[in-house]
DNA sequence: TCTAAATTTGACACAAATTGACAAATCTTT
DNA sequence: AAAGATTTGTCAATTTGTGTCAAATTTAGA
């Protein structure tokens, strides 16, 4: 339940690059960007894209995992997460 | 994006029940369930269960809109919504 | 190993969102 | 017009989200 973060160490460490790095570009705390690479924290959505430009991948890719963290927490571990999810994509088809 | 509340006033008022009961019902302020009804508001999950046996449907059909509409509400008008709900639901079925 | 840098943890502060009550305004029915 | 039903607006209490700071822990290099 943490699609983002992990996806967001993977970058960082593939290149090399040091917590205090990303957080400087951020203009957040250490700390801060320490406990979204662990889930415990999550990004704005503007933090999203800012990270997106900083590691060179698409706005869509991270954004699509930022979302689908947030959808996953929301309905959490409830029993009919499943059916709620089916029901907000039939919903969503006839809105776009 | 309220489909719950949309539900539940169609229920309340094939029913001719008046909002001062329900709300009696469920020990909160007439104003509440009014707004709750017209989407401005949201039940929380016990709530959505007392309601269910209120009115007689099952916890499974009122949840999955309580769901839905919170998922929906979530991912409001992102434009990558669509992504991430796919995201979201192939990381749940892995979780099942 | 020793130590310095990097990371993590926990406590706290502040802001924003949520949940509810209450009073007043508006709508409906008779 | 009067009574009841519903809606609207505002305020308080609580919860949740975003951030800082200091201290503890982990990791790496000399």
């Amino acid at each position: 339940m943490n699609s983002l973060g992990e996806k967001i160490r993977a970058l960082r460490e593939s290149k090399g690059i040091l917590l205090r790095q990303v957080a400087a570009f951020l203009e957040i705390d250490t700390a801060l960007i320490s406990k979204i690479e662990r889930g415990e924290r999550r990004l704005t959505r503007k933090q999203v894209i800012k990270v997106a430009n900083y590691y060179n991948v698409t706005d869509e890719e991270l954004l699509t995992l930022w979302l689908s963290d947030k959808v996953l927490n929301t309905i959490d571990s409830d029993p009919y997460a499943m059916q709620g999810l089916n029901k907000a994509k039939t919903i969503l088809k006839t809105l776009l």
